[in-house]
DNA sequence: CAGATCTCAGAAAAACTGAGATTA
DNA sequence: CTAATCTCAGTTTTTCTGAGATCT
C-alpha cells in the first residue's frame, strides 16, 4: 500500500472501533463463491492426485446410491450436462467403472451399471474425498460442521425446488 | 424413472428409515458449488439489469471501503486477475464511474479513485444486492443468517490465510 | 540489473446451446 | 407428427498464463 492509500484507509468512517466488516465481506454470495473457488480447487487436485475428476465420483455415488439408470436420469441428479454425460460415462466405462448397455424397454435409452471394480473405486475415492473434506471444514468443530451443511442443504433445497 | 430403476432404488440398503443422506447430499463441496451456481446466476442476472457486473460492485465497494488504490492494489482486494483489472476499469471509466490518474510518487502506477457518480452507483448497487441477497438467504431467520456468514467467513478465512 | 506495474493476446477449463439420428 | 434420448460440434464465459513496455 502507498503513503496515500495508507493514510486515506485511516479516515476511512468505520475505523476506530471497526463494528461493521467492509461491504465485501458482509455479502453472502460473495463469500460463498470464493470458498467455493478454494475448496474446488481442493477438490479437483485431490481427486487428479487419484486420477479422478469430481464428475466421476458423483455417477458413481449416483449409481451406488440410487441403482442403474439412463444417461438421462444421471444428467439430472448429478448436475452434469446431458450433453457433457457423454464424455464422462466414456471415460468411466473405458476404465471399467461402469457398462452402458442399450435399455431393452426403450431403445433410445442406454442403461449405466456400476461395476465390482466401480464400487471398489468408489470406496476408495470416499475415502479421498473424507481426507480432503477434512480439510476443508478444518477450522469447525464437528457440531459446526453439521450446522453448516444444514444451513447449506437448507438454502439449496429452496433453490432446487422450482427447476 | 424406469420400473427397472426403481425397482433397484427399492432395494438400497439405506432404504426406510432413511437416516443417512445420499452421497452426494452429505458432501459439503458439492453443496457449496451447488449453491455458489445458483447464487452467482441470482447475482448477476440481477445485476445485469442495473447494467452492472459483480466485478464492478467489488471494484467500487473496495475503493469506497479502502480509498483509492493502485490496479494491483485492487486486485489483491477484490480477488480480480491483475489482467482482467484492466478491463474492469475500461468500463468503469467509460461510464465516469472511477477516476485513472498516474500515480506522481511512481510512474508505473495508475491511481484509481471512485467518482461522486461512482458513489451514488454504489448506493444502488448496494439496494439490488440487499434485495438479491434477501431472494438468496429467504429460508434463513436472521439469526441463522448470520450464523451462516460466520460459519463461511471463518472457513473463507482459513483458507486465504497461505496465499 | 532485478523487480514491480500495466496492458494485451490468447490458452484452458467449464458451462451451455443446437441440431442430427434414432426410437417411442 | 410430437417428444425423448444419445451424441457431436461448437459457442460463451470465466479463469488464468505469458510476455512486452515502462518505470523503480
Amino acid at each position: 500500500m502507498t503513503r496515500a492509500e495508507a493514510a486515506h484507509a485511516a479516515d476511512r468512517p468505520d475505523d476506530g472501533a471497526r463494528r461493521i466488516p467492509d461491504r465485501l465481506r458482509r455479502r453472502a454470495s460473495r463469500q460463498l463463491s470464493q470458498l467455493t473457488t478454494r475448496s474446488d480447487r481442493l477438490i479437483n487436485e485431490g481427486l487428479a492426485q487419484a486420477d479422478a475428476r469430481k464428475w466421476h465420483y458423483a455417477v458413481l455415488a449416483s449409481l451406488q446410491d440410487f441403482g442403474p439408470a439412463s444417461q438421462a436420469t444421471l444428467s439430472k441428479r448429478t448436475g452434469i450436462y446431458r450433453s457433457d454425460m457423454v464424455g464422462v460415462l466414456n471415460e468411466l466405462a473405458e476404465r471399467h467403472l461402469v457398462e452402458r448397455a442399450p435399455d431393452p424397454a426403450d431403445q433410445r435409452r442406454n442403461i449405466i451399471t456400476i461395476s465390482a471394480q466401480g464400487r471398489r473405486r468408489l470406496r476408495r475415492l470416499d475415502k479421498v474425498l473424507d481426507v480432503l473434506h477434512d480439510e476443508l471444514l478444518a477450522p469447525l468443530s464437528p457440531a459446526e460442521r453439521d450446522q453448516f451443511m444444514q444451513l447449506l442443504t437448507r438454502l439449496l433445497d429452496h433453490h432446487t425446488q422450482n427447476s
